[in-house]
Parts: C-alpha cells; structure tokens; sequence
RNA sequence: GGACCCGUAGCUCAGCUGGAUAGAGCGCUGCCCUCCGAAGGCAGAGGCCGAAGGUUCGAAUCCUUUCGGGUCCGCCA
C-alpha cells in the first residue's frame, strides 16, 4: 500500500530499463534512483539508470539516456523525458498525477506516510536509559526527544518497534545511592550525627548530596519507623541497604517516569540490570561467548601515551572483541570478581536478541562513543552477525539564557532538570528545539529563542501553518471530507500551488530515507520546508486576491484549494506525530 | 599516543548515504501594508564546502595524510 510516488514512478524506470535492457542483473538495477534534482528546472523527478547501467548493458551512457526516455515519455504519468549532462534522464509528472495526491492524502488522513519499508522487521530501539540515582536533567533531554522520535519514525516506516529502557540498578552507584538515602532517613528520623560525621561511616564517602533524596529520607521514616535506624543511629548494613537500596531506585524511577511522560516520551519496556543478573542472563551470555571461544584469561597493554600513574599489568578475564573490530580485547570482570558493567549490558543484548529482535538501535551520549564498538562486536559475537547494531550519538546541548550558557554543576539546586526546562518553555517546543539539528553535531538550546514568536523560530513556524491552515478551514464552514473528495482538482494550476502539492507528495519518501537514516531531525527540516510552501501560497493571495483560498464568488475553485489546505494541514499532524509535538489549532 | 564525532555564506545550520550551476534562516541592500492575520511578503549581494592528495563517468559526500574544535581512553555506569 505504499504511496510513495517516487517508489512507483521508479517501478516504471526499472520495468523500462529491463524491457530495453533484459541481461541486466539484479543487481545493476538496484543501483537505479529516483530522485527530487536539486534543481527543480530539470524536471520534477530525475534518474541515474543510465548512468549505472550504461557500462554493464555495453552503449555509452549518453546514448542508454536518449532511448531510456524515449520510453519512459510513453509511461501514463509522465508528461515528458529528456536528457541532460552525462547521462541524467529527467522527467516532468502530468500535473494530475501530483493533484492525485491530495485524494490520496485526505483518505490515509495522518496515516499517509506509513511504509512497508520495515517489512516488520523486530527492532529495539533503546534510549534515556538515565541512572536511577537522580532527577533527569537537561543532559538526558536530547536522547530522550530523539530515542522517542527514533522510535516513533521506524514505527512509521513499517518497522515492529519495542522502545527500552534499560536500568541500571546493579553496581557500586546504587549502592552509593542506597547509603545516600539512608542518610536523609537518618535526619528524618532526627539523628545527631552530622552530615561528615555520617560520611565518614560510608564506603568512598557519600554521594549524592543533593536535597531531592530527602523526600524519600521521610517516606522510608514514615514507612519503617527506626526499624532500619534504632535509635536514629547507623545500623549494620546487612539490615538495611538492601531495602533502602530498592525502595530509592523504585522511587527515583517514579520520578523519571513522571519526567518521561510530561516530555511525552514512552517506553513499552524497562529492563532491569539487576533482574537480567537474577535470572542468570549473564551468566548465560559468558557461557555462549565462551563456547564460541571468545573469552579468555589475559594481559591488556596499557594505554599508549597516556598511562595511568597506578597502572600495572593484570590478568583478567576478556572478550575477544577485537575479533569483530574492536581495538582491544575488554575485561569481563573486575578484580573482585564481579563483572564489569560492558559484561552486564552484553547480557541486556543477548536478552534483546532472545526476544526477538533482529535490528537494535540505541540512542547515547556523545560520552559513551568509545563504547560503541565493543558494543557492536558482542553483538555480532552473540549473533554470529546476523542482528547489526545502530548506535545514534547524541552530543552535548548548552543550554543558553540571555546570551550566556547556563551553568551545570552536578550540586543540587544548581543544575536544570528536565521539569524545570519544560516548565519554562513548554513540551513541544523543547521537542521540535532538540530536533532541529543533528544529533551528532552540537547544539546550543536558547532559551529566549525557542518560545520567540517570529520566522526564525521554526517551532512557530511550523505550528503557524499548521493554525492557518485550520483557520482557513474553520473559516470555510470545515468542509466534510466528502464534499472536498468531490472537488476539482484541475482547478489547481498556480505554480506555488502545484509546488506545495509536490512537497506534500514528498513524505512518505522523508519518511522512508529518515527512517533508514535512523535521522529524525529530517522530518524537522522538511516540516519546515513544507511550512514554507504553504506560507508561500498564503502570501500569494496577498499580493493577488484571485489567489485566495477561500474566494465566494468561485465556490469551484475554493472547494479544490481547501482540500489543498486540509491536505497539507493532515501532513503536518502527520510529521508532527513522529515528532511527537501536538498541532495546535490557533496561535496565541 | 590512540579511538570516535564535527569543520559548508559574516552568524546558526541543511545537503535526500556518490550526481547536474552547493541550499535555508538570521544579518546586509532595495522595494511592498485600504489586503482570508505585515507576529509579514518579494527581489538582490554573499562560498576554493578547513587544507592536500587519491578512488571514477562524477566527490561537500568514499579512502589516505594533515590542520582546527569536541567526546573519550583497564576493575564508572
């Protein structure tokens, strides 16, 4: 059911090459585009066929150009074929091919766009992941909006989606965290200890200081009384750390939750570290990578260059991840035994592969880059290469105020969460903001810039069209969708409107390359092109009173341009929906 | 020392996985409000795609080298 008018238009060339051509393989014509020119006096769609299959089929390029028009000009939706450069053949669509798009988008409503291009495929997309140990902050707000917008866009393109969130509650952090919020129990309770006096009791020292545990300091009194403090004094931790450990993520975790969903952003599943190491998934991970020969005891060399001052040669138990393009093997255990976290998170891929998964996709900060390619190697390890692994980085966002960065200490109260940033400038603008780049470029995030009302905010500028659209719809009586499937459509010939038409016909080809590119940004940049066309045709009513949509004394050509409008007004809410951000009916 | 990411208009960034004369917004210059919304519109100037080699019909895009900026580098996650 694909809509793709690229996609069957390049059916044509194909059927054309190989009726011309019949020996060529497979192979040669999967190399045929389709593809917008970059300049749009060549023609409306161009093809490279000639140029790939000119040297297999034995004619000069040129040559292979003028009888591959020849046909294709004899194709229904074509209106003309030409040639042009080495070997190029461009072509015009008939007019009514592109009008054939609005019936077509009315009918698919914000369905149009969806593809088979996924063909179902099971992928796990993974993303936030944040450490239970805290509020969310702006630092995890990038992976989130992308992750979900990642998720949200392979979903669209056909892929069978599971979104995860991958917690990790196994290790020396929430342990930290545990003794963390024992001590905010402890005040709670009313202890005479002083926060250093308290600290000096801790392994390494307390951690996480900050004033967002002591909530939890009174629920835990509330819930145990001095159960787990007789006395409001320390107790031994074989009483308590357990439980204080548990009850702090699960409680962390509510409050990553509550964050998730004012962003909008959903996970179908959380897994848990210490729940994949409870029910022996990592031991049965090591004991697959180790029947395949892939574990062994050995020496690591130091890092050249830059050697540690403590450094000094160990054996440890390591992964041959340079068998499958890593740089170095990597350690599978710490000295005391226990596995290193790379160990654990193996154990999370092999589990996603259990489930099913055949693509897995994980969305992470720049910081984790030197992670990928073991990452990648322990999955092809545990595969034997058959599920490849995507990893988008996502680099660092500055969040700017008046010209200047805002400060991020990690020390309570100085730092923005998540809540805060949200709160200052609404969900959706924060999530069309975080898309408007590149994930692996940086981004500086203006506070004042993003709630500004003007064309350079494309936040606005998306949405405003999205409002005007709906304003002249409303304006018009909200015509019933039989009524605008009724319209004619030949009405439509002014140039600015033909030209939204084409940048309407062009999504589910956005979509499609986005998907593939595992780049959601893009849906960001082409909402901003359609806005433009759309703001373009508007403004041509200004200068032009017969180029209104709404005109009362020519009922026959305002049917034909409102469903323009309702078209393109269905194909924002649809790129908004991958996006995440809601349309809004009026600007205000 | 090594790995990964980024160098494109004065500024902020796109560039559809190798295509044609490299694009958008801001800023700059000049025009345009009796108007379904001027919180705008139209037009114009502005580039050796960090640099140098290479691969081929063809390179901003792929490879090598190099110069800048960022992230990171054995028992943290």
């Amino acid at each position: 059911m694909t809509l793709n008018i690229f996609a069957t238009i390049r059916a044509r060339v194909v059927a054309a090459v190989a009726t011309l051509h019949p020996g060529l393989a497979a192979d040669v014509l999967a190399r045929i585009q389709v593809e917008p020119p970059r300049d749009p006096a060549h023609g409306d769609m161009a093809t490279n066929a000639a140029l790939v299959c000119a040297k297999p089929a034995g004619l000069p390029p040129r040559a292979f150009a003028e009888a591959l028009a020849a046909a294709l000009a004899e194709a229904p939706e074509i209106a003309q074929a030409g040639t042009a450069g080495p070997g190029f053949v461009n072509f015009h669509l008939r007019d009514a091919v592109w009008r054939g798009q609005i019936p077509a988008i009315l009918a698919a409503g914000e369905a149009y766009g969806d593809s088979t291009l996924g063909e179902r495929r099971r992928v796990d997309v993974e993303y936030v992941s944040a450490n239970p140990t805290g509020p969310m902050h702006v630092g995890h707000c990038r992976g989130a909006v992308v992750g979900d917008a990642l998720a949200r866009l392979l979903a669209k393109g056909g892929w069978d989606v599971t979104r995860e969130y991958y917690i990790n509650d196994a290790g020396a952090q929430v342990q930290a965290l545990g003794w963390a919020a024992y001590w905010r129990y402890l005040e709670a309770l009313g202890t005479p200890l002083t926060e250093e006096e308290f600290s000096a009791l801790v392994p390494g020292g307390l951690q996480y200081r900050g004033e967002y545990l002591s909530p939890v300091g009174v629920a835990l009194a509330e819930l145990n009384g001095d159960a787990l403090a007789p006395g409001a004094m320390p107790a031994d931790p074989a009483l308590w750390l357990d439980i204080v450990r548990d009850f702090t993520v699960a409680a962390m975790m509510t409050e990553i939750r509550v964050d998730l969903a004012a962003l909008g952003v959903e996970h179908d599943v959380f897994i848990s570290e210490a729940a994949l190491i409870a029910a022996g998934t990592v031991t049965r991970a090591m004991t697959l990578l180790a029947a395949k020969g892939l574990i062994y005891q050995g020496v690591l060399e130091p890092p050249k260059g830059k050697t540690p001052e403590d450094w000094e040669p160990r054996e440890q138990t390591l992964f041959r991840a340079t068998q499958f393009g890593d740089d170095v093997d990597r350690p599978l255990r710490k000295s005391d035994g226990s596995n290193t976290y790379f160990a654990n998170d193996i154990a999370n891929h092999a589990d996603k592969i259990e489930r099913g998964h055949q693509e897995l996709v994980h969305v992470w900060g720049a910081d984790h880059g030197g992670y990928v390619k073991r990452m990648a190697a322990a999955v092809a390890a545990l595969s034997d290469g058959a599920v490849k692994l995507d990893v988008v980085l996502c680099q660092i966002v500055r969040v700017m105020k008046d010209g200047e960065p805002v400060r991020m200490s990690k020390r309570a109260g100085s730092y923005i969460t998540l809540r805060d940033l949200i709160e200052e400038v609404g969900r959706d603008a924060v999530r069309f903001t975080m898309l408007t780049r590149k994930s692996d470029a940086q981004m500086d995030f203006d506070l004042n810039a993003v709630v500004e009302q003007s064309r350079e905010n494309p936040v606005f500028y998306v949405q405003y069209a999205h409002a005007r659209a709906r304003s002249v719809l409303r304006a018009a009586g909200e015509p019933e969708a039989a009524e605008l499937a009724e319209a004619k459509l030949e009405l439509l010939v002014e140039p600015s409107e033909l030209d939204l038409i084409r940048k309407l016909a062009a999504w589910p080809r956005t979509v499609e390359q986005a998907a593939l590119a595992r780049e959601p940004h893009r849906v960001a940049f082409y909402l901003h092109d359609l806005a433009a066309a759309f703001h373009l045709s508007w403004n041509r009513g200004r200068d032009d009173s017969t180029l209104r949509f709404i005109r009362e004394e020519e009922p026959e050509s305002t049917r034909a341009r409102l469903a323009l409008v309702a078209a393109t007004a269905v194909v924002i809410r649809s790129g908004l929906a991958v996006m995440g951000v809601d349309p809004v009916e009026e600007m205000r």
